[in-house]
DNA sequence: CGCGTCATTGAAATACTTCAACGACCGTGG
DNA sequence: CCACGGTCGTTGAAGTATTTCAATGACGCG
């Protein structure tokens, strides 16, 4: 017996996520046609141009949102992460896939719930309308970051914003020291995708964090971080790597 | 004496823009408070982390949103047009500047007003939802143009933009022949740091295109393309110019 | 162990920027 | 009316960041 509590309880879109702007009646009906799925990295959720059928929310992993060009080159325009939600409801087709990067699990119900659900509480609408209008701030200091940002820059603003997300999430315990272990949630190829280069220049920008000693790199996926200032100074710096330098030098 | 239906009555948001979304009453409201206010090109509606006082919809011209880095490098993340309003309801200090491009016309009025009908009204809830999530999705197709195209095909689409948005505008008659006359929103260094470009690499790309006779240019601010499938071809094209290339030496 | 995928590194090519000079346009003031 | 200065756009030449092409190395898996 699926009790609807008992599905969400520990579920991380409860607090921040949308399920924390429903009514105990709403979140009940909410999860009694929920299902929680998993699916493994590189797992379509729905592709360009389709009409998703369904709609989700984010409870771990990582979604990347892209979109191709007809030679071939893609980009990410966004990454999706837990509390984030899948889908544009009342939307048409949608106009980048969802791929997992990682694996991923998903809290799944079928898109007229939502709509349904969203006609009725006017909290789940401002809860959307907050989500969309944080997404739309991302996505305009992303444009930010594409259009004036070097390669150096691109990438240390990356790993700028890993590091942030993991402190989020994380106890204060495993800050005090100031080497900071990292989680990628991409491989280098998504890397670049994300940030508008090649693999080969986001492998080149790192060696050279690497041999300044900003950064330490264990497997492809992890890294430590050892001056997370320097970063900060090289995305600041006006002629890339200045100041960056100067710091570095202590 | 303003009776607010005739503000209202042949204002360019009435039928697509917020206040289709109103009812006669709730628009009667609205009528009593706004201001048509008109801005020369340059004039700063509100700055990069002020919280803005009002809220407003734009009637004629284009308002640039803007970021700038810390070394004075500034990109332009959005346009605004006919239709759009400025400003986040609920939300507080604004993550971008808001300038006039051309000189302006704009719907003005209280912060206050528009919070408390879209806290009364479901619609008004539901068209700014609509309305920010169409700006995300032009904000992730200006994130694949930044991150992925060239110099060549940058312009290329921006030309293709202007183009569409003038074509929904007027009428069919003027669109009979090849030929179709534009007017540029943005001066060259706008549209550099719209495409997240040089002025000089502007200047360039357009003059190559003016070479190959795609199009020509008049003054600074109009151009008139001769062939709307070659900008539409290079943009498409994965190797800038092959495709387009051939095209022309018909 | 060998194979395939993913990451790294080097050398050459190139797209874009930077620096610098010049020309066009426009309003101001002589 | 024309000369003047300012802004804006164009063009050229040199410099540089990033890409492209190509080869090698590391890791995981059957």
């Amino acid at each position: 017996m699926r009790k609807p509590r008992s599905i969400c309880a520990e579920c991380p879109a409860l607090e921040k996520g949308l399920c924390g702007a429903l009514r105990d009646d709403e979140l009940a009906r909410l999860g009694a046609v929920t299902r929680h799925r998993t699916f493994p990295a590189g797992h379509v959720i729905h592709a360009e141009g389709e009409v998703p059928p369904s709609f989700c929310a984010i409870l771990s992993g990582v979604v990347k949102l892209m979109k191709s060009l007809p030679n071939g080159n893609q980009q990410i325009v966004g990454l999706a992460r837990p509390g984030d939600f899948l889908g544009r409801p009342f939307g048409g087709e949608a106009r980048a896939s969802a791929v997992a990067a990682s694996e991923i699990k998903l809290c799944w119900f079928p898109r007229a719930t939502i709509e349904g659900l969203a006609s009725e509480s006017t909290a789940v609408k401002d809860w959307l309308f907050e989500h969309v209008a944080d997404e739309l701030e991302r996505a305009q200091e992303w444009i930010m970051l594409l259009g004036r940002m070097t390669a150096e820059q691109k990438i240390a603003a990356f790993l700028m914003t890993v590091l942030r997300d993991q402190r989020a999430q994380q106890t204060d315990a495993a800050r005090t020291s100031g080497d900071v272990i990292i989680e990628l949630p991409l491989s280098r190829t998504e890397i670049a995708d994300y940030l508008g280069l090649t693999i080969e220049t986001v492998s080149r920008q790192i060696a050279r964090l690497r041999e300044r000693k900003v950064i330490s790199v264990g497997n492809s996926r992890t890294m430590v971080v050892h001056h997370p200032e320097v970063l900060e100074d090289v995305v600041e710096s006006a002629l890339p790597g200045e100041r960056a330098k100067e710091a570095l030098r202590v």
